[in-house]
DNA sequence: ACCTGAACACCGTTCAAGT
DNA sequence: ACCTGAACACCGTTCAAGT
């Protein structure tokens, strides 16, 4: 049976989703495509380009275009979207948090926001500092929510689930430090909280 | 030689500085110990606890105590001591936030911050959700911060380093939306950038 | 273009037994 | 209390060769 490199990617998102990221293997994977594990590295020249390939697709299946005007708005929008594309499948925050630390691929998201932050007028300096807080937010938020659920089905570790206001209220802090910077202030006064 | 669990722990700290937390081993490790692999479970539990044990040590070396009295200049020192006891070691950031991550301690930064944060009078509710904010703020930029300074060194990446001034910039976004939320606002105005 | 077969150099973990 | 010896069930990756 011969596969295409996109055939590979969406039997990884299966494995990924079924069985979680430590036990996407090179080897597992070769398995469910009824192949030997070398068969893979014809497709990717190791695992970790593999899963930025998964990230992306992963990210590319959650995109959902813009439906407001206002920077602000566009921000929130931006960064829920992301979430909802991390949550979308098992260990999602993980494997995209993994990959752009790594510096592989998954930098659409950042392109997003610093695009969408560009009419906020932030001096050419503060912009990309501005999309980097708000991505480091909403991965370390999601990545600990995810965790956390996974935690409650898992019967792992036992803390407290995150409160479901959690992520739109700290997100609403970086809006509003951000707001305060900007020379065109966006649609809306501040947002005081959830 | 018979060694105690804080010799293990000192080890793996000096293997995690030398050859990075992929070459962090149970075997390397053993190995480094002059031990058999199996001698580390007789410390350990598993590999996880090991490594949350490290990840401690590693901020218990960098704390430092307080110097200020506001609590918006004690987040900020909070936040810049966090970062430098991660920048200490190699690798240190992926380190402490795996671990906080998989939910076994390195839970002194956020104690800490939520105890800083309680003179602001936030209210219950979004005293935690700041210092998570916070926490997943430093922990990602340095994180990224510091994958890209190792990428500098290693030829590896080849992006550009991060400009000096960043995370001030971007721990000051955050504290300005926390601020605006807090009922006693602090020592200082709003901080207008680094 | 896509895959097999076979190997290399590793992993984390368990467990009976030794001192 | 701390460790050995031996095993189990895995990893990612390379490379000559096959169709």
């Amino acid at each position: 049976m011969r596969h295409h490199r996109d055939d590979v990617v969406r039997h990884a998102i299966d494995v990924l989703d079924a069985y979680g990221l430590a036990d996407l293997t090179m080897r597992r994977l070769a398995g469910e495509l009824d192949v030997r594990p070398s068969a893979l590295y014809h497709h990717f020249r190791d695992k970790q380009s593999l899963l930025a390939a998964v990230a992306d697709e992963v990210l590319r299946r959650g995109a959902r275009p813009l439906v407001s005007t206002a920077w602000d708005e566009q921000v929130v929008e931006i960064c829920s979207g992301l979430r909802d594309a991390l949550l979308a499948y098992r260990d999602g925050a993980e494997l995209v948090s993994t990959v752009i630390a790594f510096g592989l691929g998954a930098s659409r998201p950042y392109d997003d926001l610093v695009a969408a932050l560009a009419p906020a007028r932030l001096g050419a300096d503060l912009a990309p500092t501005a999309a980097r807080t708000l991505l480091h937010l909403v991965l370390g938020h999601t990545l600990d929510e995810q965790t956390h659920l996974q935690a409650g089905s898992a019967g792992a570790i036992g803390d407290d689930p995150r409160p479901r206001s959690d992520f739109a209220a700290g997100l609403g802090l970086v809006v509003d430090g951000i707001r305060l910077r900007a020379s065109v202030p966006g649609s809306v006064g501040l947002d005081q909280g959830a």
